[in-house]
RNA sequence: GGUUCCGUAGCUCAGCUGGAUAGAGCAACAGAUUUCUAAUCUGUCGGUCGCAGGUUCGAAUCCUGCCGGGAUCACCA
């Protein structure tokens, strides 16, 4: 806290002069009184007992009397046990306002010449968006947005899984059951649309397996390879294997993808079609959400990159080739296993391609630092790949950081496909946003606005609760997604700290007719103001921390105390008819500011405030 | 089995590099508006911080072991 800075130094000239020992500031801990003693900052001085051979009280109370005396700023104390609680005065927080208030974009770091790429969303194309996609873009979108005010020049990514059987199955459902229809003649979302043909495509699978068990060749099969399992059991287990082996459309999805990876014509075009559709309904959903990019890398452009890495770590002897041809690394010194690059054949894996996709982007934007936004079940994946990429020496392997969060649970348990309890995203914003207009709705506030003014408040606070629900945990948290509570508009919301916002705009509309120039004549600050200011100074540290852990969820909860603290202070103390004028232009500045921040943070987590709800 | 993440109130989650009597929300119950938006505020109820050791003046936090749960360990992506 650079406000606090003074105090600080204080406390280290005096530990200087009362015990003439130097301490460095490391050394100082300093934290917020808590609300049950008397005072603002509280400095620990525990440690201090061995260093000065004396009791905590009496070095707490030698060090109070001397801060007191010697420091504008303190203006009492109390030592209870190992603890220095100081109270501040009335100029100091003030001041604190005062800076705050003065201060442009405050929270946001100047520029630090350092570029960063974050990657996040990533869907694969023949399915829409779900649930844990949306955790995937808030976490990336957010982290994006903390990075650029901690001074990075940030770039948003996303890698777009065009390509393989998966696109290859839609595909070719389309061509059997399509029957020529389109997105615009089915009144579909294109994402949706080419998403029921993979699902098509599946359904049409499991009858052509279920007629295959029950055939001759299916039951000699289990007779003679079913081991004692159940046929249930055996032909769950089989079910890869048939796909490749056995099923007809097994083959003719397989047939696709050559096709496509030999260029055919035909192919490309109707992939190219099919992909086009995908990706208008990608972005509406994209632009529902609020999220944008800067450059869009292609699964189809760069699956075949990596091959020059192969050939350099093979030079400098990082990787070696197997009698049958295919290419490794071995990791085992440093705890992992052996990994395959290149396969006997010649093609690449995964990996292969993001480490090639890695170079790419360095050297597209000459960045030192890449964030991929993946679930934790690549945890294992992405330790491989940047060791791979350390061990190759790139330029950026030092800046590459897996931000890494846990799936997404229903009450029910993991969302299944098969279950159909996959949470489309589209329908969930959809959900929130038609909760919304129903609870305001009951409230009237916004009832004689333009229709689409309204549309657009619910809009802001349908997304804000579902948004908020999601970020407000920890990313490495495995989280239970509950439907019912995401709607939720009362408590710890997002609409909730909207409704602050809110309040503020809607006092402000009416302190306009109000000379509101902050003065230093106000000088009996309650409780309730001078928590306010205690945490709108924390900002800037907030943002700061967020953005070293790549961690949003800490600035969800910030947002959230300080709307809890305005609300309080709403309640308690009166604001435009105030005592005094002075005490009026104290409180409207200081609601302002605390609308101000909460703003900013709103926008850094991915959200938008309403100016009415 | 190896590696790794998680375990805090009935439920969903906070708890910063160790600091005071472990906090919010939801749910349940009881209250508050002649005054700036009641999507608000106040109160009651609710805890063996998975278990056991260790380090420390001090441990939910750090270390070790165990228990429970998830993920991962493919010539898949």
């Amino acid at each position: 806290m650079e406000f606090l800075n003074e105090v600080k130094e204080g406390f280290i000239q005096a530990v200087k002069s009362c015990f003439d020992t130097d301490l460095n500031s490391g050394e100082v801990l300093i934290n917020e009184t808590r609300k049950e003693f008397k005072g603002d900052f509280t400095f620990v001085i525990f440690p201090l007992v061995k260093k000065l051979k004396k009791s905590p009280a009496e070095i707490g109370d030698m060090l109070g009397h001397w801060l007191v005396e010697n420091l504008n700023e303190v203006v009492g104390f109390e030592t209870i046990q190992g603890f220095l609680n100081l109270t501040l005065s009335d100029e100091f927080w003030i001041r604190v306002l005062r800076q705050i208030n003065s201060t442009a974009d405050y929270g946001s770091f100047p520029a630090n010449g350092q570029k960063v790429l974050v990657e996040f969303a990533s869907p694969n194309t023949n399915k829409p968006l779900h649930l844990g996609h949306i955790r995937n873009i808030l976490l990336g979108w957010s982290c994006s947005k903390i990075l650029k005010a901690n001074g990075f020049d940030v770039k948003n990514v996303q890698v777009i899984n065009d390509r393989g059987i998966a696109i290859c199955k839609s595909m070719l459902a389309w061509q059997k059951f399509g029957n020529h229809h389109t997105p615009q003649s089915a009144g579909v979302k294109g994402d949706h649309f080419v998403g029921s043909f993979y699902v098509k495509f599946e359904q049409a699978f499991v009858e052509e397996y279920k007629i295959f068990q029950q055939s001759d060749a299916g039951q000699k099969l289990y007779q003679s390879e079913g081991n004692g399992k159940s046929p249930e059991v055996f032909f769950k287990e089989f079910k890869n294997q048939y796909f490749n082996q056995y099923s007809t459309l097994g083959a003719a999805a397989k047939e696709m993808l050559i096709k496509w990876e030999q260029g055919d014509p035909d192919t490309i075009v109707l992939w190219k079609m099919m992909n086009s559709w995908v990706y208008e309904g990608f972005n509406a959903t994209y632009d529902q959400m609020g999220v944008s990019f800067d450059a869009l890398y292609y699964e189809s452009e760069t699956y075949l990159l990596g091959k020059k890495a192969i050939e350099s770590g093979l030079n400098k002897g990082i990787f070696y080739k197997e009698p049958d041809g295919s290419v490794w690394i071995n990791l085992e010194d440093v705890g992992m296993d052996r990994k395959i690059l290149l396969r006997s054949d010649g093609t690449s894996v995964y990996i292969t391609q993001d480490i090639g996709t890695a170079q790419q982007r360095y050297e597209d934007f000459g960045v030192e630092k890449m964030i991929y936004t993946v679930a934790d079940e690549q945890d294992y994946h992405f330790k491989v790949l940047f060791e791979i990429l350390k061990r190759l020496e790139e330029p950026f392997a030092d800046g590459l950081y897996h931000l890494s969060y846990g799936m997404v649970d229903l009450p029910s348990g993991r969302m299944k496909s098969r279950e159909g309890t996959v949470v489309d995203a589209d329908d969930l914003m959809q959900e929130v946003i038609e909760e919304a207009r129903s609870v305001s709705a009951e409230r009237g506030e916004i009832a004689a606005l333009p229709q689409s003014e309204q549309d657009e408040i619910l809009r802001k606070i349908g997304l804000a609760a579902l948004k908020f629900f999601i970020i407000k945990v920890q990313p490495r948290k495995r989280m239970i997604f509950d439907p019912k509570e995401s709607v939720d508009m009362q408590g710890q919301t997002g609409p909730y700290i909207q409704n602050a916002y809110v309040r503020i705009q809607s006092v402000m509309r009416k302190a306009s007719s109000f000379d509101t120039t902050l003065t230093d004549e106000y000088t009996t600050l309650s409780e309730f103001e001078k928590t306010l200011i205690r945490n709108i100074m924390q900002m800037p540290d907030v943002i700061r921390e967020a953005g070293k852990t790549y961690d949003p969820s800490i600035l969800a909860n910030y947002a959230y105390n300080l709307a809890k603290e305005y609300h309080r202070f709403y309640h308690e103390v009166r604001i435009l008819n105030a005592e005094t004028d002075a005490a009026r232009a104290f409180r409207t500045t200081l609601s302002e500011n605390t609308g101000k921040v909460l703003l900013k943070v709103f926008d850094l987590l991915g959200m938008e405030m309403p100016e009415r709800m």
